[in-house]
RNA sequence: GCCGGUGUAGCUCAGUUGGCCAGAGCAGCUGAUUUGUAAUCAGCUGGUCGGGGGUUCGAAUCCCUCCACCGGCUCCA
């Protein structure tokens, strides 16, 4: 007999070894029906697979993720066998299950396979689906695995093979198809029923962009029609977001060929957003005690040769800026941290005057390869809200702990609340990336490790994620389309105030060096007005748009009272502009409803008599009408309880 | 940088297999209308069909090449 403990506490005794399936068909035929996988003990299990000790299980349908990871795995195996029957003598890579969906990284060799020939894939898919094929699992050795897919000619599957330790090697086998998996995977391919391959792309086998490069067909399946539906809808919606459509549409910023990629151009609407940011923060930082510094956009190459930037970034950079003296070279900025020490080194300092926080809204060029440029979250030319905290090591916590204080503060003014916390520590196996010593790493790691246990945070570990200079503390939040994008930075560096010799005499009298604080909460402006517009879908919070009310006279007679109201509102702070257009008040409200402008104050004759406004606000219709004075009271008050 | 796709007016898009001076809606301009809560009507302007080269009697359409953009990969101080 075999004790399975269910998710509920309860506890049921089973002949020895059931399989998952039998379990879930004990419990109701539905979920049978449903099941995709079961979790056993924290592992997740094919549902045919034998449990033969006493466990705690849970069975898994696609509303679990441990249930679609086990449904999209197959369905990669699927994809996999209507690509070997169509296309015979296709190798392939690996085709893991993915946050939404699958992918098949395949070599099709001399065969040129493109977007169009997608379709008859799925096809291909559905039809074998409906074999109701099972998967089958066996475990093989090392040689028979090595053998079959020697004779397969696949050498993707041996290099893979050949990392494996003997005896841990399964073989997972449906209809025709037979692939190298570790599993879990459906009992039978009946339950996929929808299928949508989404695109196709270009994979570098093993992530290494020195060897040979796979196309990759990303897919998404579901257990029924409608639910892919549902997300190819999600999909579109997404789209309307995106950062590029809103920021045309309301006119914030773009981009000319002429300028050169990845140079965005701020427009007067974008620049006001942008500002009004800039302030906000500057704000708080002041609270905070920062001092604001301004540095040029160049600096001699020197600079970035002491901090190592120039040995690290150098030759993928924008090229050195001659001059005609021929000894001459000049860098466009990239960074603001050497600047910034050079400023720290203007005079002595003392350990009384530690903690020194230089800030500086810092616009920095980067030659980000032509590839990598996206909108406004990958620039080659943006504007860092950097600053540099000096500090003694006897700080370095409390400030750090600060920082971080001010990073959620500005995330929950602005309601991003599904940010993911992310340690980035050096690559455990690749230590030659890094500059400085070990023991000064070791302190930089603790310290971050320490200051975000302490603040609560909840964190994931990434190792191979930290600057050459030392290791931080990110800030992700997710874009419209589920990217995911660093906004916010904290780093931990003993390394460049080495490099740059800084210092400050203690109490003891003698010299000591200060460890230095990167950080920039919004990471870059570009990057966080693009990811603001995404989340806002471009209905800026009232503090933050650029116009506020917009004021709409019913015919030409009352535009003397609209610019009235108007002149009278932006006396009292409250940005509002006049629709002077000889348009019919719908087109006005229509109009300026898709601008996303939040109030939209209807004037007449009414009106205009008694000196009222009739109010509407954005998306949510008229509210009725009241005195001047009573709107302007209330839209600053609105204002108020955003940034309270 | 690599793989795949896309590129027609300021914007969104028609223009299938090469064939009369390349079209529509919106925006813009002019005029009429003087409007009460999501598009008033009419007229006009606007394009070297991404750039360059080629094939052809003839190219937006076919070929080559370059550029930009989109989706990935790699990279991200």
């Amino acid at each position: 007999m075999v004790k399975i403990t269910f998710p509920d506490g309860n506890i049921r005794e089973y002949e020895s070894s059931i399989s998952g399936l039998d379990i879930a068909k004990s419990l109701s035929q539905k979920l049978a029906k449903e099941a995709l996988s079961i979790t056993v003990n924290g592992e997740i299990w094919d549902l045919s697979r034998n449990i033969t000790t006493d466990s705690t299980i849970s069975i898994n349908t696609f509303d679990e993720k441990d249930g679609k990871y086990a449904y999209w795995h197959s369905s990669a195996h699927l994809m996999a066998e209507a690509i070997e029957s169509l296309y015979p003598g296709t190798k392939f890579g690996i085709g893991p299950s993915i946050e939404n969906g699958f992918y098949y990284d395949v070599d099709f060799g001399d065969t040129k396979v493109t977007d169009a020939d997608l379709p008859k894939i799925e096809q291909k898919m559905l039809e074998l689906a409906r074999k109701n094929q099972e998967y089958k699992r066996r475990e093989v050795s090392k040689d028979e695995a090595m053998a079959y897919f020697t004779q397969k000619g696949d050498e993707y599957k041996l290099e893979l093979i050949s990392e494996l330790q003997d005896g841990t090697i399964t073989f997972y086998e449906q209809g025709e198809f037979t692939d190298l998996c570790r599993g879990p995977h459906l009992h039978d391919t009946s339950q996929i029923k929808a299928v949508k391959l989404t695109s196709l792309a270009g994979a570098y086998w093993r992530g290494d962009e020195k060897r040979k490069q796979l196309t990759r067909i990303y897919g998404i399946t579901f257990p029924k029609q409608k639910l892919l539906d549902e997300y190819i809808t999600f999909l579109e919606e997404a789209k309307k977001r995106d950062h590029r459509k809103v920021g045309k549409e309301l006119e914030l910023f773009t981009f000319s060929e002429k300028v050169g990629m990845g140079l965005p151009l701020w427009l007067p609407k974008g620049t006001q957003l942008r500002e009004r940011l800039q302030a906000f923060l500057q704000k708080v930082q002041k609270e905070y005690g920062y001092e604001p510094v301004m540095t040029p956009h160049i600096g001699g190459k020197e600079l970035y040769v002491t901090s190592g930037h120039y040995a690290k970034y150098g030759k993928d950079s924008f090229q050195p800026i001659t001059t005609p003296n021929p000894n001459e070279e000049f860098l466009l900025k990239p960074m603001n941290c050497p600047h910034h020490c050079e400023i720290y080194k203007f005079k002595p300092r003392s350990y009384k005057d530690l903690p020194i926080r230089f800030a500086e809204f810092g616009t920095v060029y980067r030659y980000e390869q032509s590839g990598e440029l996206h909108g406004l979250t990958r620039v080659r030319g943006f504007t860092q809200d950097d600053a540099h905290i000096f500090c003694r090591p006897d700080q370095l916590l409390d400030e750090f702990k600060k920082v971080i204080d001010i990073v959620l503060y500005i995330f929950k003014t602005l309601s991003f609340d599904n940010f993911i916390t992310q340690i980035s520590l050096r690559d455990k196996e690749d230590r030659s990336k890094y500059i400085g010593s070990d023991e000064n790493w070791e302190k930089a790691e603790n310290a971050i490790i320490q200051a975000a246990a302490e603040k609560g945070l909840e964190t994931v570990i990434e190792y191979g994620e930290a600057a050459f200079y030392g290791p931080k503390l990110d800030f992700m939040v997710r874009d419209a389309i589920g990217r995911k994008w660093q906004l916010g930075t904290i780093q931990v560096d003993y390394n460049l105030p080495e490099r740059f010799e800084l210092e400050y005499t203690g109490e003891d009298g003698k010299k000591h060096r200060p460890i230095m604080i990167h950080r920039a909460p919004f990471g870059s402006m570009e990057r966080f007005t693009a990811v603001l517009i995404e989340h806002t879908g471009g209905k800026f919070p009232l503090w933050l748009t650029p116009d506020q009310v917009v004021v709409l006279p019913i015919s030409e007679k009352f535009q003397d009272y609209a610019q009235k109201v108007s002149q009278f509102l932006n006396k009292n702070d409250v940005r509002a502009f006049v629709d002077e257009r000889n348009e019919k008040i719908g087109r006005k409200i229509r109009d300026n409803e898709l601008k996303r402008i939040p109030f939209l104050l209807v004037v007449g004759e009414k009106e205009a008599e008694t000196n009222q406004v009739a109010v509407r606000r954005q998306g949510q219709g008229d509210q009725g009408v009241m005195s001047l004075e009573d709107f302007t009271i209330f839209v600053k008050n609105e204002v108020e309880k955003e940034l309270n």
